[in-house]
DNA sequence: CTGAAAGCGCTTACAG
DNA sequence: CTGAAAGCGCTTACAG
């Protein structure tokens, strides 16, 4: 493999002068830098990324930490990433981490800590403190996007806005007994994105002065996948009494999962049963799902951006730097809601 | 940030003796070993793997070209790669990569030729034979998980097997008109996987004597997702004359889109069509589909192990270097096919 | 505009 | 079993 010293050599240069030349960074006479990159491109010279960011102390290098890849809208923002970084001439370290727990741990203190990464963005995770600050004691920016992370940036929709106006979507189609399939451990987790989802669903019910209808006080949790929906509105819509006429499940998964158990079940839709999710999921076309549409491919290149910004890789575009507006959602109505049965 | 110096200083070793004390290669007293140890626990060492790659010209990192991320197939291949590669201490590195063009050059060309990995995993991806050579030419080994790769070792199932298994249980259940959802490319690209598969649907026509039955010849081209599915399948079984009584599709997902079709066209299942799919996507059995499952998670942490013996990561454990044998498959039947109607 | 020198943080022969 | 020295392949002040 030709080293930068074969590629001075061939220009009649010292090392030196072939970095600057090849790099761009300093002056080198603009006709000492045709010759280094020919001579360069004649030998195959690729820099070795190890050796200077031994030097630098920058890799080009930023590891993305993500729950699920096999979830629609993970896998998407994992591209949107992949793509807008590689373009950006950068590598992607994949780190699928679930739960909190020694795994993640590990990979925190070992593989993030080193000097591997420059930067470090978080994806639906919930981040403790702990976390943020080993990134952070290392002057690495780190960025979330969705989930929660105390102390670092964030970019997320506005999950209560989305939830309730999904809900306020069912309530002006006059449905007064509304369940929520809601994302497991959003009891729990106040802040989380299934948290703030349903808070958005609770407000939006209490501002109507109506109580969540159906089996388990109308709220039931559920995985955030189609499985996990069918399993949950199974329950909801099986339990002889009192079945509500419209749900709003936590994201589009579920809802399938639900439109798949009613079907099950033989209870009609819309007729009998509206159902509204959350995401755009590339099915939902398909399936006639009314949804609130977010966007995350294009999530994930607005995120990769801000870390470029937080890298100094752009210089400032006007953009400011503290920009907190929710990420954009839009409510795209199709047949699977309706007016309540009457 | 402490470097190794800063431990050998305090342990009271030179940095050879740390490096060797840490790394566990090379003699060092037991007593040494435990002072450097402590000594770098308490200042919370950790080796900057860009010097180490420098001299050892190793860097523990594995490039993963896939295409999709978003496929259930690529998505549980890519979190059984990661799984197993973190636990062998390993980074990986994604390259999210379509069809061949100037973009995937420029990764092999560029990303992929550096030496920031010790070796390629592909995924599901054709590579041409200068793609391969680029890699070899670095001394890396390259591995290919599915898709083709001229001269480089191959992980996969039998995917021409597989599709004649499906095919032949359409026939075993008397079915005489069976079309198929191939995948798109596949009449071009033979070798392919899509390719296979359709080979092996016509193989095994050919062997009972039957034509493809259906519009277009019996054999309809569809992405490889569930909305091509559905739109192929529209158009196979929307003609009017000549309608298949069972389908063998390309992919669960494809077959998902087929029955969602068949549904909108009001055609019984499966009492009118009788549907077969190859994967055993997750959703397979709550949509009763029966399909040749194949294990995508297990594919990972076998090619995983198959990169980490040709890194000579371990020992020789006696399996052979060379084992050509086709990935799992197993023939799962549900309610999606039966009889053929008379 | 260019070059010689130092140094990034490690590991690995080589002596002892 | 341990240490001094060289060197991996770059980049960056510093002189000139």
């Amino acid at each position: 493999m030709p080293a930068i010293g074969d590629v001075a050599r061939l220009a009649g240069v010292s090392k030196a002068t072939a970095s600057r030349a090849l790099s761009g960074r300093g002056y080198v006479a603009e006709d000492t830098r045709r010759r280094v990159q020919a001579a360069a491109a004649r030998i195959g010279y690729i820099a070795s990324p190890d050796a200077a960011s031994l030097v630098t102390g920058r890799t080009k290098n930023v590891g993305v930490v993500i729950p699920f890849v096999n979830r629609w809208f993970f896998g998407e923002v994992l591209e949107g990433i992949e793509r807008a970084l590689l373009s950006a001439g950068y590598d992607l370290t994949l780190y699928n981490l679930a739960q909190a727990g020694p795994e993640r741990d590990r990979v925190f203190d070992f593989f993030l800590a080193r000097k591997r990464v420059d930067a470090v963005m978080a994806v639906g995770v919930d981040l403790t403190e702990r976390e943020v600050e080993v990134i952070t004691r290392r002057a690495k920016p780190i960025l979330a996007l969705g989930g929660t992370a105390p102390g670092a940036p964030r970019l997320a929709i506005d999950d209560r806005a989305a939830a309730s106006l999904a809900t306020e979507h069912l309530l002006k189609l006059g449905h007064t007994r509304i369940a929520h399939l809601a994302g497991a451990g959003s009891g729990a987790a106040a802040r989380s994105v299934q948290g703030l989802r349903r808070s958005g669903f609770l407000e939006s019910m209490d501002a109507a002065g109506l109580a969540p209808a159906g089996n388990s006080g109308g709220v039931v949790e559920a995985e955030m996948s189609l499985p996990g929906g069918y399993a949950a509105a199974l329950q909801l819509l099986g339990h002889p009494g009192d079945r509500p006429t419209a749900i709003f499940a936590a994201s589009d998964e579920v809802a399938f999962g639900a439109m798949r158990a009613a079907e099950r079940l033989g209870i009609a839709m819309p007729s009998q049963l509206s159902i509204v999710g959350i995401d755009g999921h590339e099915y939902a076309e398909l399936f006639g799902l009314t949804t609130v549409e977010q966007y995350p491919g294009e999530q994930g290149r607005i995120a990769v951006a801000r870390v470029m910004r937080l890298l100094g890789e752009v210089s400032d575009d006007g953009a400011p730097e503290h920009d907190d507006t929710p990420l954009k959602t839009r409510l795209v109505v199709r047949s699977s809601t309706t007016s309540a049965p009457r």
